[in-house]
DNA sequence: TTCTGTGGTATATAATAGTAACCTAGGTTA
DNA sequence: TAACCTAGGTTACTATTATATACCACAGAA
């Protein structure tokens, strides 16, 4: 993660470490970053939700969105998927440890947004 | 933050706290979130960086990413933009001190990140 | 004259996000 | 019985964003 850029007698310049392929603030924005993907997360916090509670508490965020997110966070075993019943069928989204382990940072990010409002 | 769902006596359901508009989670991922926007702010941790040196620490990404990027963070108040010379013209970016408030999170990111990949 | 460097811009296309309607199924209301 | 509520999605379509590629003017060096 230290690029540096240096220059030679000529005046060529070479990076040092440069991150060719995304670095891991970019991994990690691709793991949490998505657009609703922190929220989703987030609101997962205190235990399990339903699929269309979850589309309640995020007002602003399609069906297809959240649809698509919960899938991608179910795909990196971030979240895991419950049916629970069949015949009024109902499915709960629920955090894995790998994705509590994202927590801290929202709440860090959460914090510090809110205080940017003043 | 604290959205939750209730069940009326008729099995109707009501949101409470619902984020109507994006919430703090939302707004800061709309902050640092946007692609490439974490790693930009990341690689001027260490002071002023000049536009063709970040295309090169951060091969990957476009000029052209870089650069709307770039123009973001300064209409936010997060970097500023200084024309050093202008004969063999040169431009440094350097983060404020809203744009430096942000490192720690994207230094918990990183660190979370780089303990996933094992 | 062709190479490097500077800081960008323009154009085109590919990928992603967002909207609204619709689906199967069951249950409730009137 | 129709009409409307719930559930958990899917489909088709459009709007927005990202990416790749080429290009601009200008300077210095071989």
């Amino acid at each position: 993660m230290e690029s540096s850029v240096e220059t030679d007698s000529k005046g060529r310049k070479k990076v040092l470490n440069a991150c060719m392929e995304p670095c891991a603030i970019e991994k990690g924005m691709r793991l949490i970053g998505g657009k609703w993907t922190g929220s989703i997360i987030y609101h997962l916090k205190d235990g399990p939700v339903r699929f269309n509670d979850l589309t309640r508490m995020l007002g602003g965020a399609s069906k297809k969105m959240i649809d698509q997110r919960l899938k991608e966070l179910e795909s990196r075993a971030m979240i895991t998927r419950h049916v629970i019943s069949t015949r009024p069928i109902a499915v709960t989204y629920e955090l894995t440890d790998f994705g509590r382990s994202a927590l801290h940072i929202l709440d860090e990010l959460r914090v510090w947004s809110e205080s940017n409002e003043v």
